[in-house]
DNA sequence: TTGAAAGCGCTAACAG
DNA sequence: CTGTTAGCGCTTTCAA
């Protein structure tokens, strides 16, 4: 093969021997200057990275990772939707890898993928990676088995974000189990207004995060003693909300409802609104992510803000810290901030004396 | 170094020479099986894999990548948002790239980041890769400007979605540049409904996307001999299209209004709404890429469907051509299909009944 | 503070 | 059909 093949550059790409000769230093040295090692005088340095500038250099990963058993990448496995919550956790993620010197490997797991997170996580393994990220998997991997094609041995360390591990690796570090906590939140808001109870609009049941939800809420309920009226499933989409709305409609003791996101409250509160049920007069809605458009839609909505880039940042530190320092204990968590979001979707229930049609609202 | 270092594992990593051992083979042998090379009998295949699956062989790609000068992987810049349609485009990316075989690295460039799209190029040259897709860059390299460390030297194909190439490569494909006809589409829209013109709510026009929907929509008042409003600017988020509604709503010549993406179109509504400007009735609003609440939105939202999975599978199908014959000539770029959605927010002008055209003196 | 030598694990020719 | 021989461009000893 021919030098640079493969790069389609006209002129073979220069290697770190024909910096050290231009330098006039041995090739060692150009590897000591560009890994910041000490022990270099600065005038030979100087020299280095002229003659580096000059004659464009790059150093080539390929070898560096060769030779260095480490690949200073980390993969991360996320689901293909451009949901806002996923997406805004890939984008903290990025953010993160990048400022911490690693490079960033992505592999979708799509739901239905016969693979799933097992294939995505070899697939990352194949690619080579230092350490992995896993964001919000969903159930496809039987609990309990243990079979080798199908939790892959993963030797290097994890980040599940908002899960426990669906893999079994030297190391498994958890981020933003948050979800149960910030459902409570959210449903304490709606008893403090004053409902008997609350509804709840749950997200997929394959996703740990809909479930953390939904157990946030419950427990909620119970804790205050109150009714756990059935719970209406959703898939995280704006139709799907729509269609739960206009089952929950036609029960008039339906005061208050707690969607699993914002995409479903929407499309919850426009069902509401269109069998003549208002928000937040008739019925109180909150939603959970708080996406851009939320405090904009009518009425704005009062939901629950996801700290991604909290959760991510403090994870990536976490798990970098590992993969640098095998040995060492790991980083505690922390908690991050959650924030509940009050707009205008959420009000006091109707009083119970007058039949909601015949309130009146004043302009 | 010790075999296996860095990969954290208890015992090291067997190699390739480790199945050929096992199998009874050389060490090519096992390496041709694994390239699904021909000219390996049956016979031997089956050995080969077999003893890989007993040792859990993995091969190493940082090896493979050094020694054939190819790394496998593509990657990709975005911006660092979870916006719609940059976080849509990096998913369709992410399939089309796993399905042709190659691996995906990924760099985000921030607004306000000082390196930009040269340094997430550079940043993905150092990683190494074998084709690169900038998707949707916005501004921030001069133009014209040839300084090296500007704009650095790229020695693979690039892909530039939804704009032309922020830099200079052996081959350059954009794909995704339909924003113009579909900004015309949804302007003629307005047209056809009766609107003696259009007003646009445009993105920032640093975004190529944003100037290619401006102009699309400034062309179609042109062609019809329209009067151009002067354009009310957004930042692509709700509440800037909240606060151009609150502009737009006194100007009563207003009665269709195009906006650059569907949260602004939301937070234009619901300022309209507020100033107390019906939509449909008294102003139409087309908005731009169909996110999944628009159509649950109140009034939902007409709009124009962008083809992100198309024009993301179209260009990837072409570069990767291009990576793998560097000699043949590229293959020919495809219109992607383009919808216009209608729903709700938009309507036949209010009857001319009061002399609008009057007030008009400056134009 | 610098350099020389020896691989890292694989693919690319070229023989058989 | 299969094996042999060289590297790919670095990092890592170890020596100076």
């Amino acid at each position: 093969m021919t030098r640079g093949a493969g790069r389609g550059g006209s002129s073979a790409a220069p290697r770190s021997v024909d910096v050290a000769r231009v330098a006039g230093v041995s090739q060692k040295t150009v590897s000591r200057v560009f890994n910041d090692e000490p022990y270099v005088s600065a005038e030979v340095r100087r020299r280095v990275l002229d003659a580096a500038e000059q004659l464009g250099y790059r150093r080539n990963n390929a070898a560096r990772a060769l030779a260095s058993g480490r690949t200073r990448s980390i993969g991360v496995v996320t689901l293909g939707t451009a949901l806002y919550g996923p997406a805004s956790l890939l984008m903290g993620v990025e953010r993160v890898v990048r400022d911490t010197g690693y490079a960033l490997r992505v592999v979708n797991t799509m739901e239905g993928d016969p693979a799933g997170v097992a294939g995505a996580v070899g697939s990352l393994l194949d690619q080579g990676v230092d350490g992995i990220v896993i964001s919000e998997p969903i159930d496809e991997i039987d609990e309990g088995r243990a079979e080798p094609d199908a939790s892959p041995r993963v030797d290097v360390p994890v980040l599940v974000i908002g899960a426990p591990s669906p893999v079994t690796a030297p190391a498994v570090l958890t981020a933003g189990d948050c979800a149960e906590v910030m459902a409570r939140t959210a449903t304490e808001h709606l008893l403090a207004l004053g409902h008997r109870t609350v509804h709840h609009l749950a997200g997929p049941q394959r996703w740990y995060a809909a479930r953390d939800r939904l157990e946030g809420w419950r427990a909620t309920l119970d804790d205050h003693g109150r009714d756990v009226p059935p719970v209406v499933h959703g898939d995280w989409s704006a139709p799907s909300g729509y269609a739960a709305g206009r089952r929950l409609a036609e029960d008039p003791d339906v005061t208050a409802v707690f969607a699993a996101n914002d995409d479903m409250a929407i499309g919850l509160i426009r069902a509401l609104t269109e069998a003549g049920r208002r928000v937040p007069e008739d019925v109180s809605v909150v939603g959970f992510d708080d996406i851009p458009v939320s405090a904009y839609v009518n009425p704005p909505l009062t939901t629950v803000r996801q700290p991604f880039d909290a959760v991510a940042q403090e994870g990536l530190k976490r798990l970098v810290h590992v993969i640098e320092n095998p040995e060492a204990d790991h980083l505690p968590p922390s908690d991050p901030p959650i924030d509940l979001i009050v707009r205008a979707s959420t009000a006091p229930p109707p009083s119970r004396t007058t039949p909601a049609r015949e309130r009146r609202t004043t302009a």
